[in-house]
RNA sequence: GGACGGGUAGCUCAGUCGGUAGAGCAUCGGACUUUUAAUCCGGUGGCCGCGGGUUCGAAUCCCGCCCCGUUCACCA
């Protein structure tokens, strides 16, 4: 099939022309042609004269309907698709004949005038057509399209070429990001850029990405979040910041997990935990609904709804409410590994009284978590970074959000306490040294930072590949990733 | 890492009891000036994921391995 292809090439480089262009002049994307026709119609509709649109169109041949001295092809850009009509008396001959070296999947410029088929079809009749690229391996299927997910994931060309639903996809996890990117920059919060090379990974409790610098013969750190140097930001006079970036866990991979994958953080000074929940609802709400235009949507089947207020409860009232038990009575790891186990959730040796909580929420209550809700006040070994909850130095002022079962964001008041900073540290460093390879490092210079002083701040931390996966009502994070983390082949 | 499912033509998929490797689309040749999954006639195209075993004979049965998906474990 390619050695067809190849001699097409050679055909069309003897007659003198060539097959790979560098520029086309076109006068319309196809949507913008589709619209200005309609328009147009529109407008003659009381004079019932034929419309008809000059435009010069390109974009690539996905379809072919040859019937001789006349064919029909399909023509996408990024916009939309539209017919182009080849006629042999419209061409000439000569012309017409070159339409035998075109094949399915090669780019084409074509000139000529937008009308209505018979059959009612916009389409545009052609004067001209010019080949721009040549294409030398044959696209997918045209009725079935690519399916097959590894070929999908690995030669995702392939997948927007033959699925134009996956463009569609991805062009509305660019609108989150960028009706997301307004909403902060609206709400006064300044976008900022931090390292990506991290002396000491910090900010989360995650196994990091090793590299090496050679000049300073050192190794660094992939970021697994940017925490920490945001913080140190607001140390030094911002008061209000955010970075839309990327993360790099080594972690394992599955459907709501890419080893490297997009967050945006906020910190806002003067600020507590529960005015950002407000803010946090507000942003996630209007942003949601921006995209998909409405207050409800369905994912997976589940319809969702925005309306505000969303649900709030603490953290242990939910495990008390969807698991029956009373973990927040004791502070006892054993006793605690007790009660998770009397429900049915497995507790290993390693894990310590703040993880067994964590383990139940996600086993016992997460899976209850479908219409948004905030929940909050997290034990304070598993927030190493929050501030202690007023009144109650066992819990944290901490919430997370979730969305049709997904952990979409994670905040709290900022520790900005560099003592009590520092004693979080050494118990991470007491996790490690037990065995514990994602506890944190002690980051001697951002307890200097803390020293220097940080005002009260509440900090928001948002999974961007979630929020892309709630909006285009997919499964896997991989469908909102261009090209996913696959084992390599 | 465990369990389950999958890997056959460029793509989408069949393949019975172990007996010459199949279809549709794409592609090539032919017919056709209003089709839109165009239609009609004829052809080309295969490391049946990889390696080993059983057998006269393996896409098919057995063993090992690789890759993908789902799920559990793990994990912000």
């Amino acid at each position: 099939m390619r050695r067809h292809r190849l001699e097409k090439l050679e055909r069309i480089r003897a007659r003198g022309e060539e097959p790979f262009k560098f520029a086309f002049s076109r006068t319309h994307l196809i949507a913008e042609a589709r619209a200005l026709f309609e328009e147009a119609e529109r407008a003659a509709a009381n004079g019932g004269a034929p419309v008809e649109i000059p435009a010069a169109l390109a974009g690539r041949m996905t379809a072919m309907r040859s019937h001789g001295k006349s064919a029909f092809a399909d023509l996408r850009d990024e916009t939309d698709k539209i017919q182009v009509f080849f006629g042999c008396a419209q061409m000439g001959e000569a012309a017409y004949e070159t339409l035998k070296d075109l094949d399915l999947g090669d780019f084409i410029g074509v000139r000529g005038a937008v009308r209505r088929t018979k059959r009612g079809e916009i389409t545009l009749f052609a004067d001209a057509c010019e080949i721009l690229t040549k294409s030398l391996r044959p696209l997918p299927e045209k009725y079935h399209g690519l399916t097959d997910v590894e070929t999908r994931y690995r030669q995702r060309y392939l997948d927007m070429a033959s699925n134009p639903q996956v463009i569609t996809v991805f062009k509305k996890r660019i609108q989150v990001v960028g009706v997301l990117r307004e909403w902060l920059n609206a709400a006064g919060f300044l976008e900022v850029e931090t390292p990506m090379l991290h002396p000491i990974p910090g900010g989360a409790t995650a196994r990091p990405f090793i590299t090496h610098h050679n000049t300073y013969d050192r190794d660094l750190y992939l970021r697994v979040a940017p925490e920490l140097y945001l913080k140190r930001l607001i140390v030094g006079g911002f008061d209000k910041v955010f970075e839309i970036g990327r993360c790099f866990r080594n972690e394992g991979v599955d459907t709501r997990h890419n080893p490297e994958f997009t967050i945006m953080e906020l910190y806002e000074a003067y600020q507590d935990y529960m005015g950002l929940m407000k803010e946090t609802e507000d942003m996630l709400a209007e942003v949601i609904e921006a995209v998909i235009g409405g207050p409800t949507f369905t994912y997976q089947g589940e319809k969702i709804s925005l309306e505000r207020p969303w649900a709030r409860m603490t953290l242990h009232d939910a495990i008390r409410q969807y698991a029956d038990i009373d973990i927040e009575a004791t502070r006892d790891r054993a006793t605690a590994a007790a009660l998770a186990e009397s429900v049915g959730v497995e507790v290993t040796p390693t894990m310590g009284y703040g993880k067994i909580v964590d383990a139940v929420l996600a086993a016992k209550v997460q899976p209850h978590l479908v219409q948004p809700t905030f929940l909050y006040d997290y034990p304070i070994e598993i927030s190493p970074l929050a501030k202690k909850k007023r009144g109650n130095d066992a819990l944290t002022e901490r919430f997370q959000i979730f969305i049709a079962r997904l952990e979409m964001g994670n905040a709290f008041s900022e520790l900005n306490d560099p003592i009590d900073q520092r004693e979080r540290f050494l118990e991470q460093i007491r996790l490690r040294e037990a065995g514990d390879d994602e506890a944190q490092f002690l980051d001697e210079d951002f307890i200097a930072a803390l020293e220097v002083g940080m005002p009260p701040t509440a900090g928001l931390g948002v999974g961007i590949d979630r929020l892309a996966m709630l909006v285009t009502d997919s499964a896997s994070i991989r469908e909102v990733i261009f090209f996913p983390q696959l084992r390599v082949l």
